[in-house]
DNA sequence: CGACCATTTGATATGGATCAAGCGATGTGG
DNA sequence: CCACATCGCTTGATCCATATCAAATGGTCG
């Protein structure tokens, strides 16, 4: 058998309160700028659900603050993290009518909620909008591909390949605040805590990393880093 | 140390000639029946190569007859396969310019191969056009997410999940005839050849299966194989 | 301070990989 | 038509990476 996941059963308070303070104008990225000018804002606490798989996915989310998780959990407990979405990202969007997975906020999150209809209304009129949905749909799916070639690879591998990510992410330079638990990143890596705990402490012994604090990761060694992704 | 693939060197015989015969008319499928009219036909023996990883993706493909593999190689050789595309199937449509994955044909193949360049401008003037090239996309990307808890799951689980899928998509009832390899199925299901062999053996005497020829398996009690598929 | 998590570390078990034969099929040349 | 290579697959023996079980450590909050 694999991994047993212990979902967490932390405080599932859900601070939903439709905050109606204005947002600051996020940077336009390829995606939105347009798209978020539907969007109303609002806020999730830490562990809160956002949506639930299979629910019909009337909105779509771009992430102010905070970091969200997706996932599914299969029959017998084990959960697989699909994505973490961090500041300027999507997601919810689905192309069929229903979450393909469930939706967490990892931290206390604030989000941009979109009205799917709205976004489907827009693009039938505009094709640049039809565009933008496709190729966030694409991108999406490079997202997923990559992850299945992680997951192919030894523990060492999909952890040193996961720092690396995060890296250029968060873009903190080699500086990495990790807003997600070992459970987290091991749901996401296929692996457990223990070998995902065990394997920060090889990078770390082989001088690739420091852990100062079991939040805070520096990559040392980008070189051997990428090397060993693979 | 992960699975070493071997990479089967067999002859690499490129029929490529562009048969001008007519096809018989494809079942309009919600994928299709406009954007076929755009298709040419075109053949590939076994084991050619349809098109590379990161090559520009001028073309798509619809499957007529045989199948195809898209893969990725990483650089010690582990061999991922990405997909396994039947008759009916559209492979090869990207939403970025160059192609993710490798694509050969497993067995002989013949192909409708279409335009990217064709089909989209088609989709700028026609809205249902545009929709169905998103449509594809996010089936792909539901398939890749499925793909992706196969990873995750024990070998029985993978090689149940992998029959019952094959099953449903070749829709001979019961009896499945296999055109890929082992290797094939290994590199799919992120397992060895001794393994998946090992498992249908179990299978067999499990009485969930039975193998009168290797690429030919019967399902013989689908309630256990959706049982162990988790 | 003490309870509670999250994380790390240690000891052991095990599923699947690896290494190595054996076994049919299929095909080829003598 | 048969001996024999070749290829794809199965089976067996052993190994090892990661899971599992268990305990210690450490940070956080009341």
């Amino acid at each position: 058998m694999l991994a047993q996941t212990a979902i967490q059963s932390g405080s599932f308070r859900q601070t939903s309160g439709r905050s109606l303070r204005t947002e600051t104008p996020v940077r336009p990225h390829l995606c939105g700028s347009t798209i978020e000018l539907l969007g109303a804002p609002m806020s999730f606490g830490r562990n809160a659900e956002i949506y639930g798989e299979n629910e019909p996915a009337d909105y779509l989310y771009k992430v102010v603050s905070g970091t969200v998780r997706t996932y599914k959990i299969l029959s017998d407990g084990r959960r697989q993290i699909g994505a973490f979405y961090l500041p300027g990202d999507i997601f919810g969007l689905e192309v069929e009518d229903e979450h393909a997975f469930s939706a967490e906020a990892i931290t206390d999150v604030r989000v941009l909620v979109i009205k799917r209809s709205a976004v489907m209304a827009l693009a039938a009129r505009d094709h640049d909008i039809a565009r933008q949905l496709w190729t966030l749909t694409g991108r999406e799916l490079h997202r997923v591909q990559d992850h299945i070639l992680l997951l192919i690879k030894t523990a060492q591998e999909r952890v040193a390949g996961f720092l690396l990510e995060m890296a250029d992410r968060v873009s903190g330079g080699n500086a990495v605040e990790l807003p997600m638990s070992r459970q987290d990143i091991a749901d996401y890596l296929g692996l457990t805590i223990e070998t995902v705990s065990r394997t920060l402490t090889q990078l770390e012994n082989a001088a690739a990393i420091s852990v100062p604090s079991s939040r805070h990761i520096v990559l040392r060694n980008r070189a051997a880093l990428t090397r060993m992704n693979a």
